[in-house]
DNA sequence: AGCACA
């Protein structure tokens, strides 16, 4: 009873002016179908990214001999269809018209319409998103904005060839996260066209720029915006250094005392104030040392390194745009160790001494589920060469694969890893050690060199 | 490699 209720072949298929088109390349644009069929009559309508692979797509000719014009050529044509390489099965459709549930977004202008994915608004810089797109052609506009599709830019280019070639290649993929700040573990770019054609940009701000009017005035109220990390010629992000570190901490599943801190980053110099804050539902804490040196070898040192074993009080560090905290001497949130007695930097009251609590990140399974399979993606096609390698190392470390989360924290983790180099010398022969010896070897061994004994975290409860 | 507003 079920054969004769089989799909047809397709010689038996009637003929419709609509074709179905399957085993397409990923996310096939539409040019693409179009440069395939055009030859063969007028289309009228397309709908691309069929099916749960999105490999398949619907392409309707004004006439229906157009159609069985291309069914038949490529029925006896010795060369299959193809496009980008892979053949292309071509029948007619069930349906003799293509619905057209075609938004605005999918049709093509030159302003993007861009939804980035994963990040706050501050996170992002418009010199970033500039970065970024520039590759791709003159960036004439950009105007960011909140909404609650989250944070979004208009992007303007000069026309819709050159929006299209940036929304083809970027979109789904992240921005590099070397031009983010380094606790954003992904950055999803969502691109659909707007049907903008020229964006209004009042002023030069933090959340709008017109490139090509540089005399526009800048608006005195962003001007902060303005003041934010810059990227330098070679495309890194240039962080204004600072001898006072902001750390964000992330799972912060224990308590992290004023103590604690103080213990940890005390193992690459004196620690003249902290201060423990909430910010955005989190915890971040200011540490201020003597000198820009020292904040940065500890920096480099602990960035993406946990307080605690099993991945718990993950460290996340930036310079703060402080230098000199005003802090309270001593409470629960504050040290000034400047005014203290010196012997606060060994005694730790209420943190009973115990050796055994710097442990690695060795065998601790990835507590995040996070995928970050898009990152070797981004890889594959960086927005037009421009921007250098996002990670050679990246695909040479199969023993990462079952945790992607260090995974990425290791390729991104320049801090130095031979426990022979005591804190306080040269790091920077040490940036781009492997990865591999980072994860063989605790960052507690970098405390070698004297550092004070470290308090007992409430480890294991 | 086999049909789309869900």
């Amino acid at each position: 009873m079920s054969t004769s209720s089989q799909p047809q072949f397709r010689y038996t298929q009637t003929p419709s002016k609509v074709l179905h088109l399957r085993n397409l390349p990923w996310e096939c644009a539409e040019e693409e179908l179009v440069e395939l069929c055009k030859p063969f009559g007028k289309i009228v309508n397309t709908k691309c990214n069929v099916g749960a692979n999105r490999n398949q797509a619907f392409v309707e000719f004004a006439d229906l001999n157009q159609a069985i014009s291309m069914v038949s050529y490529y029925a006896s044509s010795s060369e299959p269809a193809q496009i980008r390489g892979k053949t292309v099965y071509i029948q007619y459709s069930n349906r003799h018209e293509i619905v057209n549930n075609k938004s605005p977004a999918d049709t093509p202008g030159n302003v993007l319409l861009v939804t980035i994915e994963g990040v706050e608004p501050n996170e992002v810089t418009i010199e970033t998103i500039h970065l970024v797109f520039s590759a791709f052609g003159f960036v004439h506009k950009i105007a960011t904005f909140e909404k609650a599709a989250g944070f979004q830019a208009l992007i303007q280019f000069t026309d819709a060839e050159t929006a299209s070639s940036a929304r083809n290649a970027l979109d789904g993929r992240s921005i590099p996260r070397y031009l983010l700040p380094d606790h954003v573990t992904s950055c999803y770019l969502r691109i659909s066209y707007s049907a903008h054609t020229d964006l209004n940009i009042k002023f030069q701000s933090h959340r709008s720029r017109d490139y090509t009017n540089p005399y526009l005035p800048v608006n005195p109220t962003a001007m902060e915006g303005l003041m934010q990390p810059v990227v330098g010629p070679d495309g890194k992000k240039q962080e204004p250094q600072s001898n006072v570190l902001l750390a964000s901490i992330e799972n912060m599943q224990y308590a992290v005392t004023v103590d604690v801190l103080h213990t940890v980053f005390s193992a690459f110099g004196t620690v003249q104030k902290i201060a423990i804050f909430e910010k955005n539902g989190g915890t971040q804490a200011l540490i201020q040392y003597p000198d820009v040196t020292t904040a940065a070898v500890a920096k480099e040192s602990l960035e993406g390194h946990c307080i605690y074993d099993g991945g718990y009080c993950k460290l996340h560090l930036s310079y703060s745009r402080h230098t000199d905290l005003i802090v309270k001497a001593y409470s629960d949130k504050s040290r000034d160790y400047t005014i203290s007695a010196p012997s606060f930097a060994t005694q730790i009251p209420g943190m009973p001494a115990a050796p055994n609590v710097w442990h690695n990140l060795q065998g601790v399974p990835a507590h995040h589920g996070t995928d970050y399979s898009a990152s070797s993606a981004i890889q594959a096609q960086p927005p037009a060469g421009q921007i250098p390698a996002w990670d050679p190392n990246f695909q040479a470390r199969p023993p990462y694969e079952s945790a992607p989360g260090q995974t990425y924290q290791a390729s991104s983790v320049p801090s130095y890893v031979n426990p022979a180099t005591p804190p306080g010398s040269s790091p920077s022969s040490q940036v781009g050690a492997s990865s591999m010896s980072m994860q063989q070897q605790p960052w507690a061994n970098v405390r070698q060199g004297g550092a004070p004994e470290p308090g007992q975290p409430p480890h294991g409860q």
